[in-house]
DNA sequence: GTAAGTTTCAAGCGTTTGTTTCATTTCAGA
DNA sequence: TCTGAAATGAAACAAACGCTTGAAACTTAC
């Protein structure tokens, strides 16, 4: 088996597990297992766990905040300015190019993302914050602009309100689908989920400087 | 030693260090040592990890679901209708009532409300389910009012996404509010935090049933 | 075709985990 | 004061953990 075949094996096979039990709840073992490689492999090629986890985010992380700042690059050179909606939309049509829509890598990348918070994973934040500053601060700025220019501070927890609405709910997605269903055992749609989320985080987001 | 004091004192440390550093990564010696208890004594009088778990969700819910629900009855017997941030303060006022506000209770808790969604605590998910759902219909019902008959599927959602913000911004409380100083070295107060997110949680909820 | 380098493999290293055991201590009720 | 149940203590259990090892199996290049 080639090189890259186990490395991408085992990334698959971890994003999937971390996403489904969290971090210190997947073994290595059960890792190795599922991508059907050997134990050693992790760390043959990868180092250690703690390694492991930060590739996953990598992979995913990587050309998604690429894809971020070029679109926003390019409204900016375009003159133009998007509205508070048009930025969130910008945001969910980077995921969808980057990892497809049809999949649920979405997801259970989100659950990703709520664990590196909620879970001992300092290692993790900070990693992020450093290497994804960039697309942060130019996300940031164009919503500044959207919101007509409303103070820092509260911008600052604003967009984190949104975020944690984001995270949770997606992160949660099929515990709270099944949760949801209707009287005729109807599930939401994701495009139902997703344009109702953005069209929440919208709201609340104007709401910034209101009190 | 009294029993009491025991249980009392290993659900005092387990609350701390699980809200600290979540669930699989606290093992039961670091508990029963921080509690200066002897190991044996979480199996003695719980009878297991995941039972001790399920304790601690109960110590806290119990109270304050009981108080959430004697205020929401005490508003419909005084043919009060709430505005929807009205309906939010009620629930900010049962956890100060229940739980205190000089301490770090409320976030820490709330900590492990976002764990109990983000790490396989199936258990504890059906558990919360199952007792309090009671509270949950009756808080939804008076939410239903105010939004004046929202559709039932759009509700579900924003209040999950309402939830989420919430859940999300006070179990990272410290974390956040450590990356959300100002240029000052100075960091928000909780009371800044709590009225700027019932807010945003009052007008993402209001835009309920517009697309 | 062979040698060098890379990757996989089975096995086992030392630790730590949740749980159990059983002897000892504590303490209320007779 | 005696007795029996309740609680605590020290020690050990099997199982699972992350990680390492050295030999075997590959791939690559000359």
């Amino acid at each position: 088996m080639a090189q890259k075949e186990t490395v991408t094996r085992i990334l698959d096979a971890a994003e999937a597990l971390f996403a489904e039990r969290g971090f210190a709840e997947t073994s290595l073992r059960t890792i190795t297992g599922a991508a059907q490689v050997n134990l050693a492999a992790v760390n043959y090629h990868f180092g250690s766990k703690k390694a492991l986890i930060q590739a996953v985010f990598e992979r995913f992380m990587e050309p998604l905040a690429a894809e971020i700042e070029q679109r926003l690059l390019a409204v900016e050179q375009a003159g133009q300015t998007l509205e508070v909606q048009g930025l969130l939309e910008l945001l969910v049509a980077s995921i969808y190019q980057v990892h497809g829509r049809d999949n649920n890598r979405a997801p259970a990348f989100m659950r990703l993302l709520g664990m590196a918070y909620t879970q001992s994973q300092a290692h993790l934040r900070s990693y992020m914050a450093e290497h994804y500053e960039g697309a942060f601060k130019l996300f940031g700025k164009h919503l500044k602009m959207s919101l007509g220019g409303a103070d820092d501070q509260d911008m600052f927890w604003h967009i984190h309100f949104a975020l944690g609405a984001a995270i949770f709910t997606l992160s949660n997605f099929d515990t709270l689908r099944a949760m949801g269903e209707n009287d005729d055992g109807e599930k939401a749609s994701v495009d139902f989920i997703v344009s109702h989320l953005t069209s929440f985080m919208a709201a609340g987001l104007k709401d910034v400087g209101t009190n």
